[in-house]
DNA sequence: TAAAAAGATGTTATCGTTAACATGCTGTTA
DNA sequence: TAACAGCATGTTAACGATAACATCTTTTTA
């Protein structure tokens, strides 16, 4: 293995003069650097991530805990999984994925989703950076990166509403975490402020068990009525059961809200609010970063967008 | 942190004696044993990965590596790699993911998904044990682990028989991999050795095309017709078409192939060929090892099984 | 122009672990 | 009982990189 002894035999210089090179490079004269870096080319050395970690007293590891039942999210967690690995990959660093909570000491901060109420005291308790994602309960104070779900179900209500649907409904989760409270409330929000009555169902987030929900209350559904779904999977279920009908998009209009696969294999395509994962593996990255090098408890709201596609009028 | 000189500190012993008790317990008198893992116990000492990496110049990191369009088959790559890092965390090992080929000092090994045959020269080039997952190309002398494909589709065309559908036609992928080729042949041999007549069609391994071609070829197809699917993606499809007649299962039968995620959010639920990614992920980890510990190159074809649910008569 | 400051490069020790070799003890054998 | 084998344990050096300090050279300043 090429090391930083082969590259300094080879560029006439000591190996503090080419880690210097590589770390601090306005601390060498411009000739040693270009000699140098010549070196480094012509052999092809790679630094050593190892080494390196053991003396800086880093893993150069971030850990992935899923706390969640993995079946539940299988689409979303892949695409934030691989923009995760690939935002940590930029900084020298390696994914580990793990589905408890332990304190490691080959980990240097972790990534946490999924989580529960339960798990807070756990999570607050370890000894290494950890940021959320999924906003914070209210009473703890940890970072976190969430999508503004408030917003997003705005936008989707609103779109609704401007696409002239009549009586709009919502359909939410049956858990009580942020998460889902804070969709409910765009719903909520939204339709007050454009004096619309409400009108909240809740079920499990299983395409099937909305479906049902639908065929029961169909005959009292209006028609011209908009469906704001808290997840895609839910829309799913509620576009299967109003096609019966084949009342979308035109008696019928849906949004869901992910923006993840399930919009697209949908039929016809889910018109959505988008996720925009990119963003939010990078945020979540940063804000353990400013952990870990600045001790500062971060938190920030994504922004997602709506896509229009064919579950509501154009 | 606590270090392997605590350790000894506390149980009165050299270092030495301490990493020999983890590593090679039969050199060391009992006595001396149980008193180092007492110590251990008590002071709560975990072995630093980063220390043993350097001497015993390894990562202790695995590549992941993605060279499929990640948006083709985001669940199976959920499911895979949450599985392998399960695997792999179990002997202490991380996993790096990446989508593109590069030499990299900083990894002992590499999983490739996705590859297309023109990749494999340079997958060879590589300075690390390398396995794929997907059979790889005759011509080639690489390890690789892979459902059985043929028999999988001969599963699926057995049950279609059985179970009484008359006609029974093939709809395929058109790519021209191993993997299709070998799932198509399972379809053709079945078919074969039972004296029918074989029909395949092959479309984009998407679900709105697959439905397409059925909207297309609706008034050819006879009643009592089972539909072969080459994947799950292609399976809903083609469910959505033939239950705009309301004629699965009783009319039309269909399986799948691949039995994550989508199958189940299809309504009704698909009869699947289900790819057991736990046991995958094993082999693939196993393989990797046989390599990178005797380097021997292995193979092997990993039996699937089928999933009986609601798109095949009971 | 001598002394001090600044800049460039080199030397040493260290991170935590383990392989290889060294030491010391017990017991066997001729 | 001397010689030696065999076992248990300890000591040393090494993995590759870097921080801290040391040294040497050049520039600045009074």
């Amino acid at each position: 293995m090429v090391n930083l002894a082969d590259v300094a035999r080879q560029a006439h210089v000591s190996k503090m003069t080419v880690s210097r090179v590589l770390n601090h490079p306005e601390k060498v004269s411009v000739e040693v650097k270009t000699a140098v870096m010549a070196a480094i080319d012509l052999i092809g050395y790679q630094p050593n991530r190892i080494a390196k970690a053991l003396v800086n007293h880093q893993n150069y590891v971030i850990q992935f805990l899923v706390l969640e039942d993995i079946d539940t999210v299988e689409p979303n967690y892949a695409i934030l999984l691989l923009q995760l690995a690939d935002v940590l990959n930029q900084k020298g660093y390696t994914l580990e994925i793990s589905t408890i909570i332990t304190d490691n000491d080959n980990i240097d901060g972790i990534i946490v989703s999924g989580w529960r109420q339960s798990d807070i005291i756990a999570l607050e308790a370890l000894s290494v950076p950890v940021v959320l994602y999924g906003e914070s309960p209210i009473d703890h104070d940890m970072a976190y990166v969430d999508v503004d779900n408030r917003y997003g179900v705005k936008l989707a209500t609103k779109h609704l509403i401007q696409t002239g649907y009549q009586k709009i409904i919502y359909i939410g989760m049956s858990v009580d975490l942020p998460f889902s409270n804070e969709r409910e409330l765009g719903y909520l929000d939204t339709m007050a402020n454009n004096r619309r009555v409400s009108k909240v169902y809740n079920v499990d987030n299983h395409s099937h068990v909305a479906e049902k929900l639908i065929d029961n209350i169909m005959t009292q559904l209006s028609e011209n009525t908009g469906v704001v779904c808290a997840t895609d999977r839910i829309a799913l279920g509620v576009v299967r059961a109003l096609n019966k009908q084949n009342g979308v998009p035109e008696q019928y209009g849906v949004v869901g809200f992910d923006g993840v696969f399930i919009d697209q294999i949908s039929s016809p395509q889910l018109t959505t609010i988008r996720q925009p994962f990119a963003q939010i593996a990078q945020s979540l990255v940063d804000h353990l970063f400013l952990q870990l090098e600045h001790g500062e408890l971060g938190m920030q709201r994504i922004v997602p967008s709506l896509i229009r596609r064919d579950t509501t009028r154009a």
